[in-house]
DNA sequence: TCTCCTATGTCAGTATCCTTACAACCAGTG
DNA sequence: CACTGGTTGTAAGGATACTGACATAGGAGA
């Protein structure tokens, strides 16, 4: 027993289901869900990845992934080719209007991450940031 | 904007996401989920506690913490009479198998957090703890 | 007392995600 | 060449959580 003050993990969950509340309420406007943007989102760091390989970037399995592609393929803000070029890995790419939505996107949820850190001196947020990649890392993330 | 960094929010959904795989992993000798285990978790913090009051807790629907805490009472980890004192709000109590079970699993979970804050200096865990608490303040938790 | 208002428990339907399973494709090794 | 292992895409089914809606019980205020 190390503790009498609730857990770090307790905190962790807390913060992590508000802040995804609060992402939610705010890309609702838009249309979207969190897990699409943070699809979009990674879809923009890594043009052309395979569906595979975001679905593990996301957390999500690929079965979950290929059914929110299809989602986002309809509205027209993903593309993928139907056959692929080597092997059976397709590349996903953003279309425009996908790359738009997530710019819009962006700016909301800039917006509530700024709101979450308000509360900490600008120091503690590269402290918090190292902290958690130090919490990924010992689980071996 | 604010960042050629991983974001926070990421960081953050990154360290809750692989936490409750590792955690998941560490209560399945037991048969416990880890939503189990936070209904039990709360219920010795709270004793007497309404289901209603358990489900902002812990951060789910009534209906689903309901559906949970049948289970539960069908493995007679959890008891409620099927009367209130007063009210509709019927009282909710770990029964003395809830309560070893709980024990079970807080060695397992204390051994998951350990690791997770391995990684880190003793002092920079309750600046952790504090920074995740201020954003919970923050987002209006 | 009567009337809102809120909170609780519950039911039905929906949505989301996961587990399990299988086929296709590539790379490495005998 | 044949075989094994790993990765990808896809489909079917189940488990879990949520939204919407309703009846009930108690408290606050006119």
């Amino acid at each position: 027993m190390s503790n009498n003050v609730p857990s770090v993990g307790y905190a962790l969950k807390q913060a992590q289901s508000l802040l995804h509340l609060r992402m939610e309420e705010a890309l609702k406007p838009l249309g979207l869900t969190v897990s699409h943007y943070s699809c979009l989102y990674r879809l923009r760091l890594e043009p052309g990845i395979s569906a595979a390989a975001l679905a593990r970037r996301t957390f999500v399995t690929r079965q979950s992934m290929n059914v929110m592609l299809q989602q986002l393929i309809d509205r027209d803000l993903v593309a993928r080719p139907t056959q692929a070029d080597s092997g059976r890995a397709l590349p996903t790419l953003l279309t425009a209007a996908g790359a738009s939505a997530l710019d819009a996107a962006q700016v909301l949820v800039d917006g509530v991450e700024q709101r979450m850190l308000s509360g900490l001196p600008p120091g503690d947020t590269t402290a918090l940031a190292r902290g958690l990649s130090a919490c990924v890392s010992a689980l071996g993330g």
